[in-house]
DNA sequence: CGCAATTAGTTAATAGTATTAACTAAATAT
DNA sequence: ATATTTAGTTAATACTATTAACTAATTGCG
């Protein structure tokens, strides 16, 4: 039989949510085309119908990802006063993040987006224009505002993975220590900053 | 038959440098047991009577490959004179490093090492040792040193992986953004030291 | 020396993964 | 009503890791 019987079949979007829905269940292992197929109850060659391959399927969902969590990132400082300033709040939001769903985060920084693909490009606009209004404090080029982003996101991810990894050390609480490297990239944001004048 | 017929038998040793040879031929996809058994020229379960499974592999490799960087980033800077600072010099010696041998890079930071392990915790701590002099014109406690090794390793990872990935725009030339980013991690690494007193 | 134990392999089997090809039935569109 | 498209199927291929059972060569020892 080729059809199940009836009505409703599934999307890519659909593929995409059994997906999320695996890894934040069992972890970025989950994130494959057998996983997803046995979730969503179809057999795992039915995935090729709406998606290319296995890679394409970790691309997708890397993205929707990404944007998922720009939009809760955006509600939650949304709603806090604008008092302290808005890259410390994006920073304890993006470690509360990663802490809440592992292996959302992990699927994150682990599948490299692919700049050709437009959707990829369209989400990484997206963050850069969110960075740039969390930044309005500073005066920073576009390209500037790129090499902030790359710093910032790879320090907090790499500080993530050391404290997900058990490497942090006794003698500072790793509250500390992350309010401590926060302050640095402030502190690496004005030096960038201060280099155009 | 058991053993082939004559002599030498291969090691734990061998295994791993396998493992290098194929990472710098194939890639980091080529680090996985019947990869490494293959290029070998023995069946896979024999590797298992050298490291306990494939993950464990993946570790002893990853080891190996970050102290192999580091005899060659202190090689590397104990020619050059000692006039910019020392910093500067290690990012780009990563940097360069991660460009010539893009699967051992990749390896070294996918591959989570794990505390406990104490040839882990060896090279850790040599890699700090490293760091340490490399800044030694500022002031830093144990703990603070650990934050900025987990900010530049993270930062530099973070722009090689945007490098590499195509990512970086065109406005302004990859180097001269690293070093923008470079500069940036001393200003962070000022304002944690300055913190101290 | 000779025998036992250890070592480093083997083969065979299980189970999981991705992927392609050929097919089919339901839904859709002309 | 019929043809096409869609979303699935099954079957097959080809990898991957891992375990169990076995074996032959080497090593250690009385």
């Amino acid at each position: 039989m080729g059809r199940p019987k009836k009505e409703h079949s599934l999307s890519r979007k659909d593929v995409i949510a059994a997906a999320i829905a695996g890894i934040d269940q069992d972890g970025a292992a989950a994130l494959g085309v057998s996983r997803v197929a046995r979730r969503l109850g179809i057999k795992p060659p039915a995935i090729y119908k709406h998606l290319e391959n296995g890679a394409a399927l970790q691309r997708a969902t890397a993205i929707t990802l990404w944007e998922q969590y720009l939009i809760e990132c955006q509600q939650t400082l949304a709603d806090r006063p604008i008092t302290t300033d808005l890259l410390k709040q994006l920073g304890h939001f993006t470690r509360n993040f990663a802490k809440t769903y592992p292996g959302r985060y992990q699927v994150m920084m682990q599948v490299q987006l692919q700049p050709q693909d437009p959707e990829a490009s369209v989400v990484i606009h997206k963050l850069l224009a969110f960075l740039r209004q969390a930044l309005s404090d500073y005066t920073l080029t576009d390209p500037q505002l790129i090499d902030v982003m790359r710093m910032v996101n790879a320090a907090i991810y790499g500080f993530i993975a050391i404290e997900q990894a058990g490497l942090m050390t006794i003698e500072r609480s790793p509250d500390e220590s992350y309010e401590v490297m926060l302050a640095g990239l402030l502190g690496a944001i004005a030096t960038i900053s201060k280099d155009s004048e």
